[in-house]
DNA sequence: TGCATATAGTTGATAAAATCAACCACATTG
DNA sequence: CAATGTGGTTGATTTTATCAACTATATGCA
């Protein structure tokens, strides 16, 4: 079982993976940074997400995560509304404009998935996924932010 | 076949791993940050390695690379020794002390890959590699180390 | 009720990591 | 030899992240 491989393996993934994202990026000329753009996402995702929950599902610091937001917010792809059930926090939601930037997302990230699972049939990419998802269990003591 | 899953998947995945070799460094002491750590590993792994090779696999900014082999060198984990072949270049070689580093890193990994894969079989490992290995391919931009 | 303690978010200071541009020394080509 | 390219270094700067302190609100409990 050659464990010593695993290591390059997660390696190499995520590096190639992110550089065809990184470059579907680049040639769909969204003018956003990595981070900002995972925010973006984040927000999308979560109908009720607010600083923290972002914060958390990105496992940065909360400083940093409020910096990102006001960016995206001064530039008019976010917008920040009272959040009914807790007055000290604020709920996210995408723009018009943010919007937009996510459906681009979409589609460089479809195209990208659909290159990477070329020719793995449904069985592996499930496959993959569970077995995937097990590691991340494994490892599982998050030091969460 | 959840091709909304795969992304979220990938970078959990390469966080968590990151965050338990993260800790192994911690509680191993090695003082030193990933990047140092990651050049480390890549003069090990090449015998002919330079600053620019280095630079390569890392895809990293050269004057970058420099400062970190600088760092590395004052702290007497690398030397530089003359390349034979340019003039220009110096081929890089790990002290004793950075050896020491290189093995320890090596303990560090084998105890996470372990962890990780606690609980699945080998035939899911074989599976994880291979389909992992064939998403690299499709996807084939570029070698990380 | 009222106090203690926890949580969401913000800010300022600072560190760490990366990039860019300019540069030197040597290499390569013709 | 000149012209141009490449490996490496340096200084200035930007980007990204972290920590600590703080405000305002929330929550639990005597």
């Amino acid at each position: 079982m050659p464990t010593r491989a695993i290591n390059e393996l997660l390696h190499s993934l995520s590096h190639s993976y992110k550089s065809a994202l990184r470059a579907g990026i680049k040639d769909q000329q969204i003018p956003l940074p990595i981070t900002h753009i995972r925010a973006l996402k984040g927000i999308h995702r979560n109908a009720k997400c607010t600083a923290q929950s972002i914060a958390q599902r990105m496992q940065r610091d909360k400083a940093q995560i409020t910096r990102v937001l006001n960016e995206l917010l001064e530039e008019g792809y976010i917008s920040k509304i009272a959040n009914p059930d807790d007055r000290r926090s604020q709920l996210l939601r995408l723009s018009d404009k943010g919007m937009k930037i996510v459906t681009q997302l979409n589609a460089i990230e479809h195209k990208a998935n659909k290159a990477m699972m070329a020719n793995l049939s449904d069985e592996d990419m499930r496959a993959f996924i569970r077995i995937g998802n097990t590691m991340i269990d494994n490892i599982g003591t998050d030091t969460a932010q």
